[in-house]
DNA sequence: CTGAAAGCGCTTACAG
DNA sequence: CTGAAAGCGCTTACAG
């Protein structure tokens, strides 16, 4: 049989209302009292019923994570960066996929109505606005942790992926490369323009230009990759780099050039996005921008909870560095 | 204002009774005042608090689920298989992390004891044996997902090490290898003699055996992969052919290979453990034994939400057959 | 077929 | 410093 506070109060001969007391170190108890129920308490084993005092309270000690997947190369380290800064501050954390579309959302939908959790984590989901509304409406507090470098209603961390666009093009000239090539990502995702046109600013402070035949739309798989170099080789102008806009695409444009008789990096150096694990694993290992995904997840769960200790909501987003990480796909031979 | 099952009653002249009863689908109310309550149900948006069924219910409808780290490369498909199950049936997953150490289990034993969650699901830890005691102690119904291949307490899933050994063993001697060499993981790991004894048992069924100078302890590192072949070279006899017992030390494996000159997978064979996403793009491909970790993540799931609605525990394990996914670094050339 | 009342295990004014 | 009582939002005998 589970012990109650009731349980504990009869041992300790005082009311429920002063165990709740010394529970929650109200101050006004009477220290022997407070010893006494201590001591119960630790015999007993007792632990309020998380249940119970969420109810009792409102608030549950919970935070909610919408994931899109959990299969995600980064993914992992998100969620261990929210999972570090959750726990430490002794919330829960129930995650939620959105992996089975329409239904996921529905699901979820109804734990939020359900006042399942405080406070929400979203890491953005291809399509969930529509779905949003049930948030703003519910008045619960949101941060979300962008990758896609949309500029959503709620206050969100993200990364910088202009600058990181940036820093990838400074290392390919300061490295002697003079023809750029890019293999973006979906067109229509905003960290693609971030990055390109953070590239492409990078190369004009320079005193150069990009060639627009060289930059080819990918899709983030190392398949586009793949298919990006083969169709460059075949028809368009020579180059000397290429700017993956992530660590998979790049795995393929490395596989394209292996294909087509390139050496990486004496004839192509490549760069990466992201430095998933698999980056430091492929040949020649790739150079790459870091974007700090456990950063994120930390900077977005720290925020809100700030929220949910009362904190107003902050006007401006939290913008995590990405880094330049040189590997061998990179290194100037000459 | 958050609408109550009270309002709900309200609303439509009944008494709180006969919503919770349409609420729960029971068969005795009137059609017409059933459809009564259903429009205002609609009308209002009203979802039941998730906190205040459990509490008069006696359970969460929430699992919980402890894992020794996200950052794993195979974690991310053990969560998804999870979820996927989780949440169809309408269940909510609450995760947790042994990241950090002792703290990170006492927090998770408070959960437990605060009744949480109504089922566990344990990824097994490094050595959380000492704070499972509370889990028995609480009569709470738990699964664990091996990937150690240690034979706990508890029901769990697991996944054939055994057998993929002797696949890996059986599909280099069909390619026309002799001279088997193993990197092996952590002596004291279930798995790692699971994965060695099958190996070994084919390699003895097929009229051969191993040579134990070319069986080297590894730590599943890509490092420690790397410097067992340095010594193997160095030292060792001569081999045509590497089982690794993970895909990270494989990689390695291949990093060494590369810097003394041999060729893969011309001079010398290499099969990975795990097929994580990096071994479709290390060089050249890997060929390894795929073990199924989203399929053991669902399997775990299922069998602890049919014990949730009553099922026994079930007296065998479940085994999830491991498979053989051959690459280029183990094709045969001649 | 329906409702009043008790109960789930806590917290929190309120009164003393 | 302490306790009786009401309340959080549901479910479930019990009675009719």
């Amino acid at each position: 049989m589970r012990v109650t506070i009731a349980e504990v109060a009869r041992r300790a001969r005082v009311s429920k209302t002063t165990v709740s007391r010394v529970l929650n170190n109200k101050s006004d108890v009477d220290a022997a009292t407070a010893i006494r129920v201590r001591e119960v308490i630790a015999a007993t084993g007792y632990i309020p019923s998380a249940g119970a005092v969420g109810l009792a309270r409102g608030v549950t000690r919970t935070v909610g994570m919408l994931v899109p997947g959990l299969t995600w190369p980064w993914m992992g380290e998100v969620l261990q960066g929210v999972a570090d800064v959750v726990e430490s501050k002794g919330y829960g954390l129930l995650l939620s996929t959105a992996n089975r579309g329409a239904d996921s959302l529905d699901e979820f939908a109804r734990q939020v109505s359900a006042k399942a959790f405080d406070g929400l984590l979203l890491v953005e989901p291809p399509d969930a606005v529509r779905h949003l509304r049930v948030l703003h409406d519910s008045g619960l507090p949101v941060v979300v942790i962008d990758d896609r470098g949309r500029r959503p209603a709620f206050p969100w961390v993200g990364t910088d992926n202009r600058q990181g666009g940036a820093a990838a093009a400074r290392h390919l000239l300061r490295t002697g490369r003079r023809n750029l090539a890019t293999v973006t990502g979906p067109r229509d995702f905003g960290c693609t323009s971030d990055r390109l046109n953070g590239f492409h600013a990078a190369v004009l402070e320079a005193g150069l230009d990009l060639d627009p035949r060289l930059i080819i739309e990918g899709d983030f798989t190392s398949e586009s990759g793949e298919a990006a170099i083969l169709q460059l080789l075949a028809t368009g102008p020579e180059f000397d780099a290429v700017f993956a806009h992530n660590d998979l695409t790049a795995a393929g444009v490395l596989a394209g050039l292996r294909k087509a008789g390139r050496t990486v990096p004496d004839d192509v150096a490549v760069v990466g996005f992201d430095d998933i694990p698999l980056a430091a694993h492929t040949q020649p290992p790739l150079t790459t921008i870091r974007q700090p995904s456990r950063e994120m997840g930390e900077a977005a769960a720290r925020q809100l909870l700030a929220r949910l200790a009362g904190s107003p909501p902050p006007d401006d987003p939290v913008i995590v560095p990405t880094s330049l990480v040189v590997r061998e796909s990179s290194s100037a031979h000459w």
